[in-house]
DNA sequence: AACATGCATTGAACATGTTCAGAATTCTCT
DNA sequence: AGAGAATTCTGAACATGTTCAATGCATGTT
């Protein structure tokens, strides 16, 4: 259903194509941030780019598809900060607010367009649903970054397999705080992103410890079992 | 935004203009049921209802907003479901039970339409979104009706107070997981609830036992803290 | 009956996302 | 250079959600 991105990774020359993507891309967001993206118009977008309506949908099918790619961009940006930052971090808790804290980063003047991620969230079969199959390899990588950031010594097989997918549905959750937020510099979104990782730092600790693990590891088993058994794990 | 509902629960007699509405309304149901929500347009449903296409927003300002009135009629049938259900049982796991899957029965047949209450998720602004100030009076009916369910003994404070939140939450999962399961008779959905429920049910008595019980309270106080802090509770 | 008032209804017009047949341009190969 | 193919771009047309001025219609009032 997407157009082939064909990010030229064999090629140096930008072909003139690759020129007015980018250049409608970048408008396009300017506008959406400006303005919003409900009342941007497709044809705002294309005159303010000095191009026909039709040539945005050259590069894009859909304007949502607009905002995907833009999101594409920020996992990639996400992905690398991440890998850097994590370098030399041990404690769960500080790696856990290393991710969750550099996403907010990357999207936080964003809020007025990144609600159109979540247009689709109702429709199963739209390619650009967050939960449907077109968008599987971008949750997959998603969630390899939190994979990446749990992987420190001492966490049960169990959590290992459970976090990557409860942290990233929690960081869906951060987003939707982050687009409702009308607190100032969306102080709500971050204090609450803390609030959760303080717990489900301690939390997992707790459930590491000797006393309680017993108590706790068939619960695990049993989430686990419910994530595989829904195709999550 | 809305137009008032106005459910004459004064008068007997239907007006002309409440028997439109009412047709309006069964023929747009039947037609998303039978073709689907995206591809019945409003001029299909003026049509079959024989009246102009404009009616159709005399009584309802869009076509979501049909849906949503749907969901009313839906929340009424589950609240009136549950207090009938729910007498006799005190075991918190069938109370439970009896709520979530009383509204499954109920919804079942709309998986078609009923991804439509999603559409402004990202939209904060939106009298329909799901999170929003618009449809603030219903969440908090739905919420009483959980409230209702886990008023067992031998609850905390605290939980008696975050539960109404997570299990609404946890029942919004429910009709997403509806939407997007294509097994016969939505079998797993089905299992997933139950399998939630179960631990669920398993957790909170666990976490009331006096060996438990220490370690677990801090943690409610302050998600409680968390949820009043963002209006939840 | 004639009139006034307000509810109900009409259907054309509008806004905007999207499609598409073709024109313009660029690239490739001889 | 030039023919042909592939890519890029155009802009009008289309589909559909939504708005709105105008009209009909019922009901109560004089």
């Amino acid at each position: 259903m997407f157009k082939e991105v064909s990010n030229g990774s064999s090629s140096i020359t930008k072909s003139a194509g690759e020129h007015t993507r980018a250049l409608i891309l970048k408008i396009a967001l300017e506008l959406f941030r400006l303005r919003g993206f409900e009342v941007t118009t497709m044809r705002d977008i294309a005159s303010a780019a000095k191009v026909a309506t039709g040539a945005a949908y050259y590069y894009f099918p859909s304007k949502e598809a607009i905002v995907s790619t833009y999101y594409d961009q920020v996992q990639r940006l996400h992905a690398d900060k991440v890998v850097e930052d994590l370098k030399g971090k041990t404690a769960l808790r500080e790696r856990l607010g290393v991710v969750f804290h550099s996403k907010l980063e990357i999207v936080k003047e964003d809020r007025r367009f990144l609600g159109a991620l979540f247009r689709y969230t109702g429709d199963s079969e739209h390619p650009l649903s967050v939960f449907g199959k077109g968008t599987q390899s971008q949750r997959t990588q998603s969630m390899a970054i939190f994979r990446e950031a749990i992987s420190v010594p001492g966490l049960s097989e169990e959590m290992q397999q459970i976090l990557p997918a409860a942290l990233w549905l929690a960081h869906l959750g951060m987003i939707l705080s982050l687009i409702y937020d009308e607190s100032e510099g969306q102080r709500k979104t971050h204090k609450l992103v803390d609030g959760v990782l303080d717990l489900l730092a301690q939390a997992i600790d707790l459930s590491s410890t000797v006393f309680v693990r017993p108590f706790v590891q068939p619960f695990q088993t049993k989430v686990l079992q419910m994530l595989q058994d829904s195709g999550w794990a």
